[in-house]
DNA sequence: GACAGTGATGTCATAAGCTGACATCACTGT
DNA sequence: ACAGTGATGTCAGCTTATGACATCACTGTC
């Protein structure tokens, strides 16, 4: 007998999800999540630093196809074109990993709820953060780099926006 | 006799402001601050929403005289221009209103803490927002007004930036 | 000049997010 | 066998935040 369950945090990932879309973020509590997946409510925030972070745990292997689709760029590539070359990356591991589908409901929940827009925009600043070092590391000085990396994330959040929105 | 001491709302802002200096965000909690202003936890939040707000009082006014920047730029200037002249009057109001030095402690406590960041970060995306709107207004299309608003943003950022590390 | 609002504050109770300390016990390697 | 490890449970507690109701100086009206 294995003492318990497997995949714990997965399974907490996935009835926060879910009650999320049926009762809402604000509606949800921690202890219920738990509930659901068959644990306590300390055990989520051994999994989870917050009740936010458990829908952005993808958030760090998006950050490493970021970076690696700038690291990868074409050397010749100028900076917005190198910057820009990492965000399309990002739009690959999207559809790839999650599919159109679930990526629009994790962004429609994300929308409707002012923390978790918070916590959505630090998110990508440290997206564009490491973008810009990348960059540098590239040979790209400041504030180009800086500012490179910003406006890709700019077109990207725009192009983003209507991706999702149009997922259904 | 007055029932209450007045300007209850600015002795909570500048009984947190001093409190988080001295012992941090983190480690000052409500209670604290009321007490030191002479009044209840209660009060505190009928002033502002939650803990955060109350370093973020004044930007109100700061967005006033940001879209009031945009809307009065030259009728020729360019979208980047235009929305470049917005953030040079938040730089005027700020240097005004707050002084330097005061800014300056400010954004280090921010910078400091964060869930402050991203307090700071969904004031600012809003600030992108409305500058894009007001761009709209005066007849520039998208997505040329956003890229626009988010690019004066993203350099209005790095000069604040500049400029609060070089105050002391 | 009494008197009925009004509004800022106080008081009390409680939900919910989060954390520290310690207990449990299947599993692992020796 | 047996000691150690690590994921989970249990419990106690602090803090943030909100709702409901009470208080009472002040304001205007008759």
């Amino acid at each position: 007998m294995t003492r318990w369950e497997p995949n714990a945090r997965a399974r907490l990932a996935q009835a926060a999800m879910d009650l999320y879309r049926e009762q809402g973020f604000n509606q949800t509590t921690v202890a219920e999540i738990a509930e659901r997946a068959g644990l306590t409510e300390r055990t989520f925030f051994r999994h989870y630093a917050d009740k936010r972070e458990v829908l952005f745990g993808g958030a760090d292997d998006m950050k490493d196809a970021l970076l690696a689709g700038v690291a990868n760029a074409a050397e010749s590539a100028d900076p917005l074109t190198a910057a820009a070359a990492g965000f399309l990356a990002v739009g690959a591991a999207l559809e790839e990993q999650r599919g159109r589908e679930l990526a629009g409901q994790r962004q429609r929940l994300i929308a409707a709820n002012a923390e978790l827009r918070e916590r959505e925009l630090i998110k990508l600043a440290s997206w564009a953060s490491s973008v810009a070092e990348t960059l540098h590391s590239r040979g790209v000085e400041e504030p180009v780099a800086t500012l490179a990396a910003e406006v890709a994330l700019a077109v990207f959040r725009t192009s983003f926006e209507y991706w999702t929105e149009t997922a259904d």
